[in-house]
DNA sequence: CTGTTAGCGCCTTCAA
DNA sequence: TTGAAGGCGCTAACAG
């Protein structure tokens, strides 16, 4: 006969407050859940004693006998301290968190940067300690994605693989890069740029790939393969990037690029070099961080709905919950002008 | 007779092990846990039919029986997009991580910096949905502490407060800013600056009233209030104090900041004004961050024992859940000599 | 509308 | 060393 922790003292269970509000268990079951079968006046009588007993349900008896733990994991394998320059993440984790607002359940962050985090993480997921799961960073090429449909659970991701080995598994919710890409291809072309440079993240990312098939959608043959190039997504890689990209080709009017952070590192390299922006040179961003914002001049740049995918993120994963089939969304992202382009 | 969400199939429970096995639930259990009342004969065969059957442990069924969620709530209440701006709450949360690995415990970001997300994991923690709270981010003068109390969950502050209200009922540990205060002006002190300016962060924050009167204590009549002013805890804010101070006090050898970003921003400003550092003005940072280390030139600084703290905080929180009384630690801070002073 | 009853899945005491 | 039995705290089916 298990009795808690030895010197924790038992706490108030519902029997209790069955039992000082006169009535069965059953009954404060449902007046704590606000059944509509019960009686406002036994419903009073029951909170009356909720309050004189200080009773809260316990979670755990809860899980039990419902099958739900209200609790959805989010995973978070990037390191959590080397996060600290990409505002990406937390605005989705804001998004789920919104989401998720009002309907029961609870975000909780699991970070999984090692493999050991992973691993427990993994299995804390099989014994069903929440009850789906938001992956904010999924990455393929690992056997996480493979485990995590292992463990049964409704799983959310949130980006794009490469090709989609998990439709019908897994929902996923992303922004659409080609499309973006194509509204900042779009931009430069309206405004009569003809030699346009494209500096790029790196060149195995998704995302990349897919900004990347954007712009040549756009600029189709006015698109110098000489004059693309892949980096870093931060504004040092920028930089530099762009500074290179001067030297060889000193006459390019515009300069797409795959990140707002490479995109102020663009701005410096213009700036240092003498370049007007817009007037000699357009720079388009991606992203919508706040950076491009108060950037000198103000970036136009792609914005993803980041916390509108967190939000997304959320229902998918509640529907699921709820019995639905995995589902993908995609988001349109959208041009946000300022000075830059 | 609830029967888990219907279209949900029947997950392997241990009686199902147990069977398969040819053993009673009760031996499949202990099997499960390695138990050494079980002969290594039984647990093979127990471990065999988990193997044949996929069983995997229900924690909820666990957790009721064993009264213990195996999870440590690490709460923040910083919003996390901030976070992302400030390594120091990554760090710790490193710490926490690992100072939990092989315990059993699996800690869970729970992210409160909203009113109704306060409410929200207070109501989940009150549930027991957890079997400690490490407080990342406490702060005086809400009643969010109080609530914690009020739960009577083992809690561990990471950070000092103001005075210690709740001793005895929190567990708290911090690094000991009056000490590392000290170093930093026991430094310039030997290297015979003689007009000391300090830029700290915001008057009311704690750390920098023990920061002040560390350098107070070591400085005594040589430090002129005029040439003591508080800003934000940022580069920009750095910059601009450490510019203002230049203009009222331009015979300055000294600046201790009260933290490596904004000793970043002084660094600027003295740059800006043609000061060499550290030929004509020393400069001394607070946290140890990585960007003191990379800045121009190397910041001498007093590092925190971040990862350390949370490493700590794992353990109290163990400790406190085994049943032993809150106490508090204190971490010696370090000075980290680079070439800024 | 309420009470009775029977578990959810697991662990643990007790007796063998 | 193993099994039988009971209970952790809660909810849900069923009968009244």
């Amino acid at each position: 006969m298990p009795r808690g922790r030895p010197g924790a003292p038992r706490s108030v269970t519902i029997a209790d407050v069955a039992r000082e509000a006169g009535v069965s268990r059953a009954t404060a079951s449902r007046a704590v859940n606000d059944s509509d079968l019960v009686t406002a006046e036994t419903k009073r009588a029951v909170h009356e004693a909720i309050e004189r007993t200080g009773f809260v349900v316990n979670a755990r008896g809860r899980a039990l006998a419902t099958g739900r733990a209200e609790t959805v994991g989010v995973l978070v394998t990037e390191p959590l301290d080397e996060l600290f320059d990409d505002p990406t993440y937390g605005r989705v984790l804001r998004g789920v968190a919104e989401g998720l607002t009002g309907s029961g359940f609870l975000p909780v962050i699991i970070q999984a940067s090692s493999e050991s985090e992973r691993a427990l993480a993994l299995r804390s997921f099989g014994r069903r300690s929440v009850d789906a799961v938001v992956h904010l960073t999924p990455y393929r090429g690992s056997d996480l994605l493979e485990s995590l449909a292992g463990t049964g659970l409704p799983v959310v991701l949130c980006g794009q693989l490469d090709d989609s080995p998990y439709d019908g598994i897994f929902s996923t919710v992303y922004s659409d890069d080609v499309h973006g890409a194509r509204l900042a291809a779009e931009r430069v072309l309206a405004d009569g740029r003809e030699r346009v440079a494209v500096v790029l993240g790196p060149a195995d990312n998704p995302a990349t790939v897919d900004r990347r098939r954007g712009y040549a959608e756009v600029l189709g043959s006015r698109l110098d393969e000489a004059r693309v190039v892949h980096t870093g997504w931060d504004t040092a890689a920028g930089l530099a990037a762009t500074a290179r990209l001067l030297k060889s080709h000193p006459d390019i009017d515009a300069v797409l690029a795959g990140s707002d952070r490479i995109a102020v590192g663009s701005l410096a390299a213009l700036h240092a070099a003498g370049r007007q922006v817009p007037e000699d040179v357009a720079v388009v961003g991606f992203d919508g961080h706040a950076i491009a914002a108060t950037s000198t001049p103000p970036l136009t740049t792609v914005a993803q709905p980041l916390v509108e995918e967190g939000h997304v993120a959320a229902r998918l994963a509640l529907d699921m919950i709820g019995g639905a089939a995995p589902r993908t969304e995609v988001l349109e992202m959208s041009l946000v002008s300022r000075v830059s382009a």
